[in-house]
DNA sequence: AGAAAACAAGAGCAGTGCTCGCATATTGTT
DNA sequence: AACAATATGCGAGCACTGCTCTTGTTTTCT
């Protein structure tokens, strides 16, 4: 094994001391202020030595993407996952999603605001990314198809199936416990969640909103209780 | 009068130029790329001389940040407010304020996107940033106080009235035109709208709507035929 | 006409991402 | 054990960035 080489160790040790630092300056300054060379700085070495270990600056904020999807599912897992209720459980998902984007705004910011590479968003990525919306694709199959709301079933039967992703992708059971009318509606009130995180987050609740943490979580709780209802959990 | 001045006319007309060639850099670039010393070697300048007419970076951004506002605003509204009716009106808020997304990527990334200044947003984005909104505000009010879905208007009228935002800021009309329920839903809808159409430019969608423009353009109608009748309109 | 203000240009500072050549230290192979 | 291949670290350097300061010129106001 090359594990137990000196050499290797010493890599791996490296490495996470690059992401660590790479990750506090990341909290302090922002994903567009991180800097290659301070990171280097302090870590007390050579700007160019961190070129052996990431290949661009970009390489480095993939890596950084890719940690904070999966720290912050583990935070929403770890949370959600306690609760059985689907109804408990959604809410559960919506509030702390919230809270560890208060939490770590600018790593929120990182993954779900504009992108900072060219455009590519590289295939590490969507593992990490869709683990929240797995566990909340798992409430919808645990409480069924109540989602058959029939103002919009017979659109969803219509013209919008095709539309939609293959849904075996997200789940090992069958279809009928998961009907695309779910599938539709899980869709948006994941996307919901996180464009009302982004919207207070990036300034757009200023005079929409009260300005108090309390007011804001008083209207974020309002629109989780929209969202399960048009869920068929209420 | 100053303006026949032959120094505040170069004035006007090298700022003119100024925000022309950076906008141009911003389709090109995106708004991280943007570079002060690039406009300058465009405008034929010293790159000091831009900062006669510009105090910083950040307030070159400010002024791209309003013209994206209003252009934006401008496109809309040219559209929505020729369709009367109020379903079909706000169908043509979502497609259009959409279609100019689609249209100005980097634009739309630069006012909806993670903010690119430090943290400020500068009050004289406030008013551009709320023109579209404003629209939708005007449609809930002529379409009454439909949006009083019982589900709701007790939870509305108990804790989430005080966390709104002063509803007079908004319309001239008086608030039994235009009930909180209403406004409550209102900035709900809105906040859907660019919430999505921020998943679909910042890559949100992969492998969970149909990557096809037009699968794109059948789940956002979806969604917002969804909201119409949580608006109360459908 | 002369003072005051506005403007343009260049040099320069401190910082950035990234590359290249060279020295050193660790490996794998004869 | 000796040698070659490889991995790592370092410093210089390139081209770029935002921004400031000084110097000289042009327009405006008194």
């Amino acid at each position: 094994m090359t594990t137990t080489g000196i050499r290797a160790q010493n890599r791996a040790a490296v490495m996470e001391a690059i992401t660590e630092s790479a990750t506090r300056q990341l909290l302090e300054v922002g994903p567009t202020q991180l800097s290659v060379r301070a990171v280097a700085r302090d870590l007390g070495m050579a700007s160019s030595a961190i070129y052996r270990y990431v290949r661009s600056r970009d390489e480095l904020l993939t890596i950084l993407i890719v940690r904070a999807y999966d720290d912050m599912a583990d935070y929403v897992e770890s949370k959600a996952l306690r609760v059985a209720d689907p109804v408990r459980r959604w809410r559960a998902i919506g509030l702390t999603s919230r809270e560890w984007a208060l939490d770590n705004p600018q790593r929120f910011a990182l993954i779900y605001g504009s992108p900072v590479p060219g455009y590519a968003a590289p295939e590490d990525t969507v593992g990490p990314a869709t683990r929240i919306p797995a566990v909340l694709v798992g409430i919808l199959q645990q409480a069924g198809t109540h989602a058959e709301n029939p103002a919009f079933s017979a659109r969803v039967a219509r013209s919008l199936r095709p539309a939609l992703g293959d849904l075996r992708t997200w789940s090992d059971l069958s279809t009928q416990d998961f009907s695309d009318a779910s599938f539709a509606v899980g869709v948006m009130a994941w996307t919901h969640i996180i464009g009302s995180i982004s919207f207070e987050l990036f300034g757009h609740r200023h005079n929409v909103v009260g300005d108090s943490a309390a007011d804001r979580r008083v209207y974020f709780t309002f629109e989780l209780d929209v969202l399960a209802g048009l869920l068929g959990l209420s």
